[in-house]
RNA sequence: GGAGGAGUGGCCGAGUGGCUUAAGGCGGCGGUCUUGAAAACCGUUGAACGCAAGUUCCGUGGGUUCAAAUCCUACCUCCUCCGCCA
């Protein structure tokens, strides 16, 4: 959510720098709510003021039959003051919807850009591998191994839904371990292990709603949703929480399962791990004090990228226009990996900064030493990494001629000092 | 799922319609004393909105009343017991 009072003073550059976004976003309905609402909580205070001071008369006044006048007379103020509280409230939910719907403001350096062509790469890293044969997408690999089964996928859930078996299940489970293991160890991040079901207040704080309940899967008979990611947990840990500056910035990792609906995007990656209703990730998630923010981003997105260089798996890094960065995003780093099989690269992880977009929805706050006042938190996060899109790097990257995959050699251990994948 | 009980400030906890401007304690912060610290003592200590006066917030939403932390109501959460269960 934007800043209130930053949009009834800086109106026309809000609207100028959310215009960069490219859909249109209308902000016309704004001024009057705005102002309409500060008339009827002056007018609404101002009798409450008048009903306080009688009452505390009344209430002094042993014999009630002096007061008889008052008393009636603020049976009326009460009744108006119910007609203003109720005015307010209808004009503060039209309010809220309109500032609940109106996506974050870019960071001033986010590239200006109407679509993802005119996202920039900022570097690459590693050498795509030089193969003797034609390299083969993942799905084939997997199959043919007997690793990934997508069949039985859709026969036990549907379209976008895959079974692993044996070292593809294990090599799955290896990636989790050593993508924690790296963010705890060496980048000191705490693990957390959160609700893979939240409430509509935890989806509104991160700001999947009021906007994108299409995208969500959600339960029948109580109103939970299953999180597309595990910002969503995470970030909402310290939701409603005034923290203490001495605890910033506070880094968090988790592994969760991802749930999401790909609506919209029928026909797209339809083969293969790329685009599946339920997949792994280990998320990296920071709240930090805003003058922090923009050297934290840098940080998560290194962290990030340090999987891959410890994989050896050749990416690049894109600087995501302010046409492609998501709803509440001010900034998006997108690591993007090769993916030899089929000739591109595909994104393996999102890096972001909110700015206190999410912190001002979600209110979280933390107080600087000495300081009266509390003050909005930046959240940021990334994927370190996605572990499906991971996992089927590694088998496009790592094929080789007899259909065989080399297992990776910081996986080694967790893979039971197992080489190599045969059929 | 059934039966009871409970939600008050950072924490504990008093408060059963107006004298609550939420007692008291703990913790935090500042001070006195001290070479320094501890103890003791004194003071201070929530948030939101509003230019301000002021208003609002005692789990959440409704209601009763001139007046609600307090009464009614629905919901949520937690605790105890029973049942079921990984």
């Amino acid at each position: 959510m934007l800043d209130i009072k930053y949009l009834r003073e800086n109106f026309a550059a809000a609207e100028k720098a959310l215009a960069t976004r490219g859909d249109a976003i209308d902000l016309s309905g704004f001024s009057v709510l705005d102002q309409r609402r500060r008339e009827l909580l002056s007018e609404g205070e101002t009798l409450k003021a008048e009903k306080n001071k009688v009452s505390a008369l009344i209430g002094k006044t042993k014999d009630k039959s002096q007061v008889q006048g008052e008393i009636a007379r603020m049976k009326e103020v009460s009744a108006q003051i119910k007609g203003l509280d109720e005015q307010l409230r209808e004009v503060e939910e039209q309010l809220s919807e309109l500032l609940m719907g109106v996506p974050n403001i870019p960071h001033e350096k986010t590239p200006v850009g109407a679509s993802e062509d005119d996202n920039v790469e900022i570097r690459t890293w590693g050498e795509k591998g030089s193969f003797g044969f034609k390299p083969k997408a993942h799905w084939d690999i997997g199959e043919d191994l007997g690793i990934l089964d997508f069949e039985r996928g859709g026969k036990l859930s549907g379209a976008r839904f895959c079974v692993y078996f044996g070292a593809g299940a294990r090599l799955e489970r290896a990636l989790i371990n050593f993508m924690l293991d790296l963010h705890t160890g060496e980048h000191g991040y705490t693990e957390t292990l959160p609700p893979f079901l939240v409430n509509r207040a935890s989806m509104t704080g991160t700001g999947q709603l009021p906007k994108f309940e299409n995208d969500l899967f959600h339960t029948e008979d109580v109103d939970l949703f299953l999180i597309p990611t595990a910002e969503v947990p995470v970030t909402n840990i310290h939701r409603d929480e005034i923290l203490a500056e001495k605890d910033l910035p506070l880094c968090y990792t988790a592994y969760t399962p991802c749930f999401r609906k790909e609506a919209g995007s029928h026909g797209r990656d339809t083969r293969g791990l790329i685009r599946q209703h339920q997949f792994n990730k280990v998320e990296l998630v920071k709240f930090v004090r805003p003058e922090d923010s923009d050297v934290e981003l840098e940080k998560l997105l290194s962290n990030a990228e340090k999987v891959l260089q410890l994989l050896k798996l050749p990416y690049r890094v894109v600087d995501l226009c302010t046409g492609d960065i998501g709803f509440s995003a001010a900034r998006t780093f997108d690591i993007e990996v090769w993916l030899p099989g089929q000739e591109c690269f595909r994104e393996i992880s999102s890096c972001s900064t909110f700015g206190d977009f999410q912190a001002r929805r979600a209110s979280i706050r933390f107080r600087r030493e000495g300081a009266k006042k509390p003050e909005l938190v930046h959240t940021l996060n990334g994927s370190g990494l996605a572990v499906g899109r991971t996992l089927l790097a590694i088998l496009e990257n790592y094929q080789q001629e007899d259909g065989s995959v080399l297992v990776p050699e910081v996986l080694k251990p967790y893979m039971g000092e197992l080489e190599k994948i045969k059929g």
